[in-house]
DNA sequence: ATTCAAATCATCCTTTCGGGTGAAGGCTTA
DNA sequence: TAAGCCTTCACCCGAAAGGATGATTTGAAT
């Protein structure tokens, strides 16, 4: 981000030096004003749009890939890194003793795992809780 | 997207006369020529970057709102309107019943349209076959 | 007109979920 | 050390889901 801030300052401040060469050549050529200002003007106009696409693809991207397994709203869930592991099968498809299997945890353990989950998520079903999840960015 | 090509085309005309005048009172005031320069930089630069941004911005909701139901991938399975409007309250949490109430149906109407929807997603489960159904582009 | 798929509903039966509750061991922190 | 949370597991029971199968109606295609 500072980089191509940076970037597009090098860029603009290298352009006005060439203005500046046009500028004297002005005096020297016999092109008109305008063919100078319109030059500028699309020149500008293409570079700023390409900066400006650059500024919001980086910020979709940023966005987009802040899936860092959302530590805030885990935080704010209150959801615990076992309670999650859970969370994460159930979102796969699993069944509770698929998922037990999986994490060598007994049915009910994995029972008790989801409830909690539901009441912290405010679901009442384990799609809902998919659903949820997703919303508040914990799963994918 | 047509719209906003005509729109900066437009920007820059105006722009465009708005540097004539500029031109004219070149002659009369005395400003030096790196200033008009530099601004009209600025102003077609900043246009530019929102023009290239609003430009992105559209892209990416036509890619992301590209989410036209996603008409290939329903043929492919062979999912009927009445299983997809399963399919979706499923996804949303809904349980059966629920489904039946909203769409109308006795419960084993739901169960059917499940039946087969799991069939057809190749999922043994409601959570995995919402899962299929995401990867597929079925429902958001 | 016959055929076929979709949509609707049913019954029976098994599996899975989910709620409620209790309890034991471990780790952290006040 | 006591309080508190996490993790683990257990039992019970009702609700929901899922599988198998069959039947009727309707609309579209052949």
């Amino acid at each position: 981000m500072k980089k191509s801030v940076f970037l597009y300052g090098i860029s603009l401040a290298l352009l006005v030096y060439v203005l500046k060469l046009i500028e004297y050549r002005y005096y020297v050529r016999d092109l008109s004003l305008g063919f100078y200002l319109t030059l500028i003007a699309l020149l500008f106009g293409a570079l700023g749009a390409w900066f400006g696409g650059q500024l919001v693809i980086k910020r979709i991207h940023s966005i987009s890939s802040a899936f860092n397994a959302n530590a805030t709203s885990l935080k704010l869930t209150g959801i615990s890194k076992r309670e999650y592991d859970v969370l994460t099968l159930i979102s796969k498809g699993d069944t509770n003793q698929q998922i037990a299997d999986k994490l060598f945890l007994s049915l009910n353990t994995v029972k008790t795992h989801s409830s909690s989950l539901y009441v912290k998520l405010g679901a009442k079903r384990r799609t809902q809780a998919v659903q949820k999840a997703k919303e508040l960015k914990l799963i994918p």
